[in-house]
RNA sequence: GUCACAGUAGCUCAGCUGGAUAGAGCAACGGUCUUCUAAACCGUGGGUCGUGGGUUCGAACCCCACCUGUGACACCA
């Protein structure tokens, strides 16, 4: 970072008077080819100004420059290009990471304000999906991001635990139903009873009555309906938690829709108290023409809430409860309209941190291109996919390191971690057919690639008997094979800076794999453990690899071992 | 129809604020394990960056139009 700073210094004395330093840092840029320098100056703009050829302009600038503090500076074509000093910038990114460790990239720029994080939310009585493995581990990622950089994360699990479908599941459960079965495999069973309530209300629509019926009973407080939801509510939530436990996530809260049924009279009795409701088809609504938007339904023309009624409450809920300076809905793409009504409705009553509420969509998964549907009966199970994974990884192991202790232990973390880093490694906004082979390919770009070159370098270390380099020692470095690896660990601060401001998981796992893909390249090129003047840098270069990645790999939520 | 997101190699995708020959992985073919774990590395082939205009010294990237796909669009969440 000093370095690029130095590199716009020395451009500044010669070009005092015709760009000045902000001209100048907007137009370095960095090559693509490491043989082309690590900073680059292109001419152009000057060429303009002068009315010279850029090439002239460029051999010129590197005739005057003081290049002391350089390689070497040389012109190719119409660019600049700076070449930096490897062994002092190899001491001083090692002596970094050696001392920093896990806080290496950490920043403060949160200073400790609390990021409530609406999250995962999977529908009780309905199967955890790949869809909500989405929400899950971007969540999670985005909460670990916002942490190393100084936010405090409040996790949310936004629990779909209310609505009409709870009708259709009791009223299913009393036909069809009986109570050893959803025992046994409570989610499963549930799922058979909805998918048939759908089926049989095609031909026999009197079934919808009847579950908005049941619905309107569990509403009233009536005992039964309350004890088939608890109880259907309660399974459910103990099967979702094994899949978190598996995921190694957790969250702070699991406050789900249920909770706000007591607070949306008050958003209500506000929406009217400002003028902002009126009729509309026999509904309540809010007018959102001037945020050129639909409007948002408030009450349904029999007085129930909507979906966004909930919202309010639980927005304004978050707000005075948790002093939020952000708040993220982690939400598939498909609910973009809603959180802009949300925001719009949210600012027309006057409540400025509608601001500060920030949607993070992503795309939808897909089969054979299709949306999943629960209804339907096409979804795809994520501890079906959990497993597959796990089991394929310790074939794996079996083959290669047969002798490995704690083998299953290790499959696990392998193949949930391709699962998940394979979620994570696209810009979230893409939406992707789901391909179970993809998903658990433990070769080239994923997971188990990035755990892979950690677990090398840690085999190193252990040859060599090191735990830790001294970060005061000598640890210059002059190999032309590590340069990629350095440059790459020193812009770790600034990629986890740009994963914070997009809230783009994929930033860094995209860095992990050319992290990995360098140290790759460099361990089949070096041979780290010879004796000779630079084997104590080596050495530091190799530990700093791992910290970087294992951080890395914390931060999107993926376990790290040490052999595999 | 309106709005949103997307369209880059056979497939899945990178490409940071416009810049130097458009990059990876998978698949195909070929090479590399007596030497730090071959879940790796190296090489070969493969591209009208959806189409057409425009802005610019320079466009995959910015602007306009169109085409295609997906999703949302009033009483589901």
């Amino acid at each position: 970072m000093d370095q690029k700073q130095q590199v716009i210094d020395t451009l500044s004395t010669v070009l005092d008077g015709e760009l000045n330093k902000d001209e100048i840092t907007n137009m370095i840029e960095i090559p693509k080819t490491s043989d082309l320098g690590d900073y680059a100056f292109p001419t152009f703009m000057l060429a303009k100004l002068r009315h010279q050829a850029p090439q002239q302009i460029a051999s010129d600038i590197v005739d005057k420059l003081d290049k002391r503090a350089f390689e070497k500076v040389q012109a190719t074509g119409a660019y600049v290009n700076f070449f930096l000093n490897k062994t002092n910038y190899s001491a001083n990114v090692l002596q970094t990471i050696l001392t920093q460790q896990d806080h290496y990239g950490d920043a403060n720029v949160g200073k400790g304000g609390n990021v409530t994080i609406d999250m995962s939310s999977p529908n009780i009585a309905k199967p955890f999906s790949m869809g909500h493995l989405r929400s899950t581990v971007i969540g999670n990622a985005i909460a670990n991001i916002i942490t190393k950089v100084g936010y405090h994360p409040i996790k949310i699990n936004h629990l779909g635990d209310w609505g009409t479908q709870f009708g259709k599941l009791m009223v299913a459960y009393m036909k069809w139903g009986n109570e050893a079965d959803v025992k046994k495999d409570p989610i499963n069973t549930l799922l058979k009873y909805y998918v048939r309530f759908h089926k049989e209300a095609e031909t026999n629509p009197e079934l919808n009555d009847e579950a908005r019926l049941w619905f309107k009973k569990l509403e009233d407080g009536d005992e039964k309906a309350t004890y088939l939801w608890t109880w259907f509510r309660d399974e459910s939530l103990k099967e979702f938690k094994r899949i978190y436990e598996e995921l190694g996530i957790d969250f702070d809260h699991y406050t789900g829709e249920s909770f706000y049924n007591d607070k949306m009279q008050a958003v209500v009795d506000e929406l009217k108290q400002k003028h902002l409701l009126e009729k509309s088809r026999g509904a309540e609504i809010v007018n959102l023409d001037k945020f050129n938007l639909n409007p948002a339904l408030i009450l349904k023309s029999d007085g129930a809430t909507l979906y966004i009624t909930r919202d309010l409450a639980t927005a304004i809920y978050r707000h005075d409860t948790f002093h939020f300076v952000k708040s993220l809905y982690v939400v598939g793409l498909e609910q973009q309209e809603h959180f802009k009504q949300l925001k719009a409705v949210l600012s027309l009553m006057g409540d400025e941190w509608a601001k500060d509420i920030q949607y993070i969509g992503f795309g939808l998964i897909t089969q054979n291109g299709k949306k999943l549907s629960t209804r339907k009966g096409n979804i795809v199970l994520l501890e079906n996919v959990l497993q597959d994974a796990t089991k394929l990884a310790l074939k794996q192991i079996n083959e290669k390191h047969p002798d490995l202790p704690n083998k299953e232990e290790v499959a696990h973390d392998v193949g949930v971690g391709a699962v998940i880093f394979h979620d994570l490694k696209n810009n979230r906004l893409d939406s992707f057919d789901f391909n179970l082979e993809e998903v658990v390919r433990f070769e080239g770009e994923t997971g188990p690639y990035v755990q892979y070159t950690n677990v090398r370098a840690q085999s190193i270390l252990r040859k060599a008997n090191v735990k830790h380099i001294d970060p005061q020692s000598a640890l210059q470095l002059s190999d032309a094979n590590a340069w990629d690896i350095l440059k790459l660990l020193g812009d770790y601060p600034a990629t986890v800076m740009r994963a914070n401001n997009d809230y783009e998981p994929s930033v860094i796992a995209k860095y992990a794999l050319h992290l990995s893909k360098a140290f790759n390249k460099y361990y089949a090129n070096s041979k780290v453990l010879v004796d000779d003047d630079e084997k104590n840098a080596r050495l530091a270069l190799v530990e700093s690899v791992s910290i970087v990645l294992q951080n890395a790999l914390a931060l999107l939520g993926v376990k790290a071992p040490a052999e595999m």
